[in-house]
DNA sequence: TTTTAGTTTAGAATCATTCTAATAATCTAA
DNA sequence: TTAGATTATTAGAATGATTCTAAACTAAAA
């Protein structure tokens, strides 16, 4: 049994054509970064039959088993990061592209208190990056 | 002359109906973050007719003349900010609210390397809170 | 005033995402 | 295997935030 399917198997997910084909393109192409959009135009390219909404729900199931995380960068689409570990990210508006921020990479030595009644859910720091000159 | 024709007047903005509504709306109501949404309704309320072209048009114009900030929140919208100081905020998702984190209320000890041929833009740091229990 | 330049507006357009309900594929139990 | 049950996929419609368009309007300048 293929990797894919092996994947899908152990997430109770039926192993379809279309699954399989985002399955490859995760594992295969070492995309760290997908966006709907990207992910539908290299399928299509491929020769792959698969409609938004099919990704969409696939993203979306993965981002559940959690396989895949689901953030948000700015307003304008959703991204699913391969990279599970707790991290931050470079977005580069001219490319359209993240880059990874270890953890690591970044320590407080001060952080705020939370407001009383609540509890922190997920840190979101985005640094947005522009051309030098 | 008012305080909102005022402000209007040094930033070369016609003193229009719609447009002093909208100040006197962020000066009075010390109202911090602000939502499209969030002020038209205020203004029907007020029997201001305006359409949500005007408000989205001005609020941009604010935000280029620097009198409000302009960012993104997770994906649902755009927000303005009032508060034109370098700062943080929580996201309160249930009451869809922001709270501000005053830049002081943070300080890094280690900062990731930004890549070559950039430089740092903005940063952008969401707490995003959930209800304790 | 009359002209010019800037504003507002309704409604259409856009874009990412989700929903709907019909069709298709996979699985399970006998 | 195969029928029936369950889960997936799909096209296209719906949604929601935002922007665009082009016409009507208002303020400022001459």
């Amino acid at each position: 049994m293929s990797l894919s399917k092996k994947i899908l198997k152990e997430n109770n997910l039926r192993p379809t054509t279309q699954r399989i084909a985002i399955i490859e393109y995760i594992i295969k192409k070492h995309k760290i970064h997908i966006t709907a959009t990207k992910l539908i135009t290299y399928l299509k390219d491929k020769n792959i039959n698969i409609s938004l909404a099919t990704i969409y729900n696939n993203l979306n199931e993965l981002a559940e088993k959690g396989i895949l995380r689901k953030f948000y960068v700015n307003n304008d689409k959703m991204w699913f990061d391969t990279n599970l570990q707790d991290h931050y990210h470079f977005y580069d508006a001219e490319k359209d592209e993240l880059i990874d921020i270890a953890k690591s990479e970044i320590s407080f030595s001060k952080s705020p208190k939370i407001p009383i009644g609540k509890v922190k859910d997920s840190i979101n720091i985005i640094i947005n990056l522009k051309n030098k000159n």
